[in-house]
DNA sequence: CGTATCATTGAGCTTAGTCAAAAAGTGTGG
DNA sequence: CCACACTTTTTGACTAAGCTCAATGATACG
């Protein structure tokens, strides 16, 4: 749909990109439709029937519920590479949007990939082992959102990201969302949030160049009080 | 293991309850090891080889973390009918333990389903839906670990038990778990679940027969400020 | 260059965590 | 059946972390 307006120059760029990007489902390459996505764009709509799977190749993008009291909160951060659209029930119980203009994601028809699955146990292992990803990421944030203090939701947020975007070189780490989008990912408010970041400033932990990228410079005191106690 | 010391005849009636009990994993009855477990016991340990699924046949189970600092988080909360033991690595990242003296459950060799899964397509299938199952559950916490105020988890905590533990009849949830194993499973004190529980039962939203019988008086109250604005 | 969004900082107040202790269950062995 | 130990649950007083409201700076974008 979106694609619609894009010249195929533009999309041939894009598949390129696909191609050459390495993501757990490369066998689906050929399948794949490929939508740019501007900032903010849903890609898949709570409520809608859950007819595709989907997968970064560039960008982010946030699963979000809005709730009664006009709160939102942030479920899940789909990173390159990761894949998210699926449901336990026939339609998706959450929105997912864009997070950075020009996010692109490839799109897998839901139902020809389960029956190519059926013919294919290889096909089939891969789906398994992608959707046990999304439970350990599940997971991670689970532990995150446990952290008593909003400090350390911060540092553990910072390692985090640094971890997933381990394609960025060095300790620097570029933020891929507001401080808004943060603290909805995080459950605390704006304000805390941008507190938080200023007091790692202040001790040395974090350095700034520009105020989404950060630099890790005593990765010990973001870890502190973070690991779970078998990891030491 | 802890059968060794149970007499066949236990041994056979729990095979029974397996039987006539309906769970997601059906067609694997005859390959299921049953495992009765004490108050406590660990059913899947962190850092072990992640060679088996299971699946809660009566009774419930807790997945923990244990942090650095002591604290417990308690990441997702097994009842009968649910399936765990998923891992994305060949170790398990969690461990698993009985809640309930008596808790019953099934273990499935991971290696052998998988292979059967790569002949029966239906199979995989199932299990797919077994782990979207799991990213359903861990959702849900995720929004009731992201509420603002501690009455709010504790309200939506009932209702969530309410739900999952359908096969109660009208208003009344046994919770099956202590108040220790509530707070860490809401990341907030064991006095606050606490005072939370009384202040409810003061209000009148609930009444208790037993202090871990709940019936639900007034359900809207519960569910106050709880519900996404989709679903209204 | 102006406007809108994003980010930071400040002040006051509320909620929940901590420490401490009492009360209510639960189970064990005599 | 009771006494005793232990665990679970509740309640109280104090403290501190983070939310809210409010305002000011900074950045991006047209």
């Amino acid at each position: 749909m979106t694609t619609g307006s894009t010249p195929s120059n533009s999309t041939g760029q894009y598949r390129k990109l696909l191609t050459h990007q390495p993501h757990p489902l490369k066998s689906l390459d050929q399948l794949a439709v490929i939508l740019p996505c501007h900032r903010g764009q849903e890609i898949c709509c709570q409520g809608n029937p859950a007819n595709h799977w989907y997968c970064v190749i560039s960008g982010a993008a946030r699963r979000c519920v809005i709730r009664l009291d006009g709160r939102r909160q942030i479920i899940d951060l789909f990173l390159p590479g990761d894949v998210f659209g699926f449901s336990a029930s026939e339609e998706y119980d959450y929105t997912v949007e864009a997070v950075a203009e020009g996010t692109v994601v490839a799109s897998y028809p839901r139902r020809r990939v389960e029956m190519l699955a059926d013919a294919d146990p290889l096909l089939g292992r891969e789906i398994r082992q992608v959707a046990f990803l999304a439970l350990a990421r599940l997971q991670a944030q689970l532990l995150i959102l446990g952290r008593i203090t909003a400090l350390e939701k911060v540092g553990s947020f910072i390692l985090e990201i640094a971890t997933r975007m381990s394609s960025e070189r060095g300790n620097s780490v570029a933020l891929p969302m507001s401080r808004y989008d943060i603290a909805d990912y995080l459950a605390v408010s704006v304000e805390t949030v941008s507190r938080s970041l200023t007091y790692l400033k202040q001790r040395g932990v974090i350095k700034f160049s520009g105020t989404r990228i950060v630099r890790i410079v005593d990765r010990d005191a973001l870890e502190e009080g973070e690991r779970p106690a078998h990891a030491a």
